[in-house]
Formats: structure tokens, C-alpha cells, sequence
DNA sequence: AAGTACGTCAACCGCTCCACA
DNA sequence: ATGTGGAGCGGTTGACGTACT
């Protein structure tokens, strides 16, 4: 018999079933040899895992380990601050969906993050002038701000088109004067290829279950920290917010926020 | 030095969801 | 349509370390 199978004993009526898990904290030799089941049989299956590695440890329980601390590609070490403003933003949309925040963190565990907010931000949140309060009102501020430009950017996005369409109808003019030069090129393939410059960027961050697109970029997203450090800097150091030196940034924001 | 309070975090528990037979 | 097992999720607990008295 194995362990984490049934253990079965004759107790005088008839048979009565027993569970006999291993509890408490994980050994090094334990996390060995799960880590060795992971690399053969890859994740999943983790009520296999008692049978096939000879832990004495139920599937969840492996699963948990494995998922919050044997993971190769977990991050160690402390919340930064940029990770900081992202749980809190988070939070503030979604709640305590916490696996779903933890997408957006890559390399955190949601178990972490929710450790995380109740040691630093629910017990605070009962001082109503406390960290937590602060921090909210700059999300406040932040997604204020980030609705000013997003004004900003429609109309320039409209600018752009008007821009963009007659970049095309010239382009188009152009190869219509050429095309015995271009046959091979179609026109409908240039403005696909065309929108595609402008919208095919790689990101991860902030994707919504709306499907939604916010702040999404990898691109925008390390500048959008360079930013949004600055802005929070400058919130920490003298307490309010400085629109005018908001503004004088404009420019950087501008230059790596996608539309979306 | 000893006792206590508090913070942190790994781990457990109960529940829900989903795929599959 | 229904039962079952696997997996995932959020809430909670408990052990441990550290700061404080």
C-alpha cells in the first residue's frame, strides 16, 4: 500500500477508511521530490503525485506547493513600490480576485499578494489617514489624470486618422500612377499592413475580463512606470499634486501611450 | 532576561467550477 | 441530465521571528 491511497483497518463491525496525509510544513527531501515529479510529469494531475513520487501529501497540497513556492519561475523578494500601485489599482477594480491580480504580477502568487494587502493595507485602512487612504487618492488622481488624457488622445488620434487617410489616399495615388512598376502589391494588403504598425505590440499587463484594453503595452507599460514613479514621487515628497508639473509630462506620456 | 504583542507568510479548509464519462 | 474527480479560488489559521515592555 502506498500512502495517500485509502488505508483501510478491520475495526471490530467491519472495515472503516482512514486518510492519512502528511500535514504541517513542507521538508527540503518533500519539495525534492515533488519538484522531480514536476520536471518527469510535468504540472497537473497532483492527486498522482502521492502515488507516482511517494509523498505523503494530498494533490492539493502539492499543488499549493508547488504554485506559491517550487515554481522556478516565481519572483522572490519584496512587493516594489511599481507593484504596489499595481495591487492597489487592481484591487480597486476587481476586488479580492486575487488570482486574477496576480496575472498582471508576473512571478508573484496570488496567495502572496493577498498576504501582502492584508498585512499592508486592510489593517491600515481602519486609520482613515493612513497609507491606504493616500494611495487611493492617488489612484484617484491618477485615473483622473489618465481620463484627461485620454480626451487629449482621441483627439489626436482623430488628427492622426485625417493624417493617416491622407498618407493613404497619397500612397494609393502613388502606386496607381506605378502599379506597372508594383503590380505585386495590393492595396487592401498595404493598409492592413499599415494598421498593423500601429496596433501589434506585445503586452500582458491590465488585461481586463471585459476584454477591455488598459494601459496593455509593454512598450507603454516601462514608460508608464518611469511616469507614474515621477508623478508618485513627486505626491509623496510634497503631499499634493502638481498639475503643472503633470502637464510638463504630457509630452512623455504622449510619445508611448497606444490607442486603444 | 522574560513575557507579550505584533507582523509575516506558508499552509490548510471549504467551496465552486469545469470537464468528462 | 447527472454524478464524479480534478483543479482553482478566497478566507482563515497557525507557526515563527522580531520588536517592544
Amino acid at each position: 500500500m502506498y500512502w495517500g491511497e485509502v488505508m483501510a483497518g478491520h475495526m471490530g463491525r467491519g472495515v472503516i477508511e482512514e486518510q492519512v496525509w502528511r500535514k504541517g510544513p513542507w521538508t527540503a527531501e518533500e519539495d525534492r521530490l515533488l519538484v522531480e515529479y514536476v520536471r518527469l510529469h510535468g504540472e497537473g494531475r497532483w492527486n498522482s503525485v502521492a502515488r507516482l513520487a511517494g509523498l505523503k501529501r494530498n494533490g492539493k497540497s502539492c499543488r499549493l506547493r508547488w504554485v506559491n513556492y517550487l515554481r522556478p519561475d516565481l519572483k522572490r523578494g519584496q512587493i516594489t513600490s511599481q507593484e504596489e500601485s499595481i495591487i492597489l489599482e487592481l484591487h480597486t477594480r476587481w476586488g479580492n480576485r486575487w488570482s486574477t491580480i496576480a496575472r498582471s504580477l508576473p512571478g508573484r502568487t496570488d496567495n502572496e499578494i493577498k498576504n501582502y494587502w492584508r498585512t499592508h493595507f486592510k489593517k491600515k485602512a481602519k486609520r482613515p489617514s493612513d497609507a491606504v487612504e493616500k494611495a487611493r487618492n492617488r489612484l484617484l488622481r491618477k485615473q483622473q489624470f489618465h481620463q484627461q488624457q485620454q480626451q487629449q488622445l482621441q483627439q489626436q488620434k482623430a488628427q492622426q486618422q485625417l493624417q493617416f487617410n491622407f498618407d493613404v489616399k497619397g500612397i494609393m495615388a502613388f502606386l496607381e500612377d506605378n502599379s506597372h512598376k508594383a503590380p505585386y502589391i495590393s492595396q487592401s494588403r498595404l493598409v492592413v499592413n499599415m494598421h498593423q504598425n500601429t496596433t501589434e505590440e506585445q503586452g500582458y499587463l491590465y488585461s481586463m475580463p471585459n476584454g477591455n484594453c488598459s494601459a496593455s503595452s509593454a512598450l507603454e507599460t516601462s514608460a508608464e512606470e518611469v511616469l507614474w514613479d515621477g508623478l508618485w514621487n513627486i505626491d509623496d515628497v510634497h503631499g499634493n499634486f502638481s498639475v503643472a508639473s503633470a502637464a510638463s509630462k504630457v509630452g512623455l506620456y504622449n510619445l508611448v501611450a497606444p490607442f486603444c
